[in-house]
DNA sequence: TCTGGGGTCCTAGGACCC
DNA sequence: TCTGGGGTCCTAGGACCC
C-alpha cells in the first residue's frame, strides 16, 4: 500500500482520500536527505512496488503542496522553493486554488478576476464585505498562506451516508422504503463499526426533473440501531414524498455523530436497550463473515422482488 | 461532464430561551 | 403586556472536493 511506503519516511502521514495523502517531512533531513531525494525516492518506489505513477507537490504548507502536485499532475513532481510562493501563484488561474469551483470562479472572473495574482491585489476588507468567510479564506490562500497542520490520526467522521440511484426512476412507495431500508441497514452498519451513535437523519431525494430536496431529523439519544434510525427515515419519506414526480435517488445521512449513545448531560440508563444491542452485534458478526447481504431485513429485500 | 457516491463546510431563517 | 437583543439549536439547501 501507498501509505505504507510514505510511513518510511515519516510517522506524520496525513490520508487525504484513498490516493492521496500528505507528508510532514519536516525535520526527516537527517534521516533520509534533502526533502527533493526523498521525494524522488518515494516516487520511484511507489512506481517499483505498485507500478504506479504518483504526483507530488513540495512546499511549506498543505494548501501550497497540494496546489503543486494538481499543477504536475499526473506523474510530475514540483518543488515551490521558499519565497518563491508568491511568484509561482500570481500567474495561476483563479480555479486551481482549492475551495474555489465552477460557480465561485465564474462569479470571481465576473469581477474580473482572473488570475491569483488578480485575487492577491484585493484588499481583505473588500474580499470580506464581498465574500463572508469564503472572501477571508481567498485573501490567505492567494498569498499561498495556510496554518493547517498534518494530522497524524484519522479523525472520526462527521457524517455517515448512503445513496443511490434507483436503476429506474419509481414513484412505487413500497420500493422506494425497501431501498431505503436496505441504505439505513449499510449506514447504520457503518455507524457500529465505526463505533459512532447518529442524533440527526436526513433523507434526501432526488426527482426524476433533477430537483434535490432533503428532510431532516434530530433525535433526543443517540443511536446506531438499524430499525430506530429506519423509523425516522421512514417518516420523514413519507413526509417528503408528495409531489407525484418519479424519484431517481434515495439517500440517507447520519450526523450530529457521537461516542457515546446518550447526551453528555443525561445519566439515564437505555433501559430495555441490552437486546437491540446484543441483536445488532450478531448481525455485524454474521456480516463481517459471510458478507453484507447475508443477513438483511424483510423490509430491504423487497426490492429485489420490483 | 446531461449529471455517481461519499464526504466537508457554510449560510440563513426560525424556534426557543434568557 | 409589550419590547429588545443575544445565544444556541434545528433545519434546508448549496458549493466544493476526491
Amino acid at each position: 500500500k501507498v501509505f505504507e511506503i510514505l510511513k518510511r519516511y515519516s510517522p506524520l502521514v496525513e490520508p487525504m482520500s484513498l490516493d492521496e495523502a500528505f507528508v510532514d517531512l519536516t525535520g526527516c533531513e537527517r534521516l533520509h536527505g534533502p526533502v527533493l531525494k526523498s521525494a524522488e525516492k518515494i516516487r520511484n518506489e511507489i512506481l517499483e512496488a505498485l507500478g504506479l505513477n504518483a504526483s507530488i507537490g513540495i512546499a511549506s504548507n498543505k494548501l501550497l503542496a497540494k496546489i503543486a502536485s494538481a499543477y504536475c499532475k499526473p506523474n510530475g513532481m514540483l518543488w515551490i522553493a521558499p519565497g518563491m510562493e508568491q511568484r509561482f501563484l500570481a500567474p495561476l488561474p483563479i480555479q486551481r486554488i482549492p475551495g474555489i469551483g465552477p460557480k465561485g470562479g465564474a462569479e470571481l472572473r465576473r469581477m474580473g478576476i482572473k488570475s491569483v495574482g488578480d485575487l492577491a491585489r484585493l484588499p481583505l476588507e473588500l474580499l470580506e464585505e464581498a465574500y463572508g468567510k469564503w472572501g477571508v479564506s481567498l485573501y490567505s490562500k492567494a498569498r499561498g498562506i495556510s496554518d493547517s497542520p498534518v494530522i497524524g490520526e484519522v479523525e472520526d467522521p462527521r457524517s455517515i451516508s448512503r445513496e443511490t440511484t434507483l436503476e429506474m426512476d419509481s414513484a412505487d412507495p413500497l420500493f422506494l422504503e425497501s431501498t431505503l431500508s436496505y441504505l439505513t441497514e449499510k449506514a447504520a452498519g457503518q455507524l457500529r463499526e465505526n463505533k459512532l451513535f447518529a442524533r440527526t437523519v436526513t433523507l434526501k431525494l432526488r426527482y426524476s426533473d433533477f430537483k434535490t430536496v432533503t428532510r431532516s431529523k434530530t433525535l433526543e439519544m443517540p443511536t446506531a440501531e438499524d430499525h430506530t434510525l429506519f423509523k425516522i427515515g421512514a417518516g420523514l419519506l413519507r413526509k417528503l414524498f408528495t409531489r407525484r414526480v418519479r424519484v431517481r435517488l434515495i439517500g440517507i445521512a447520519f450526523t450530529s455523530l457521537t461516542a457515546t449513545p446518550y447526551r453528555q448531560e443525561g445519566l439515564f440508563d437505555s433501559k430495555g436497550g441490552q437486546c437491540w444491542d446484543d441483536l445488532y452485534q450478531g448481525i455485524d458478526r454474521i456480516r463481517h463473515k459471510y458478507g453484507f447481504r447475508s443477513i438483511l431485513r424483510a423490509r430491504s429485500n423487497q426490492r429485489d422482488a420490483n
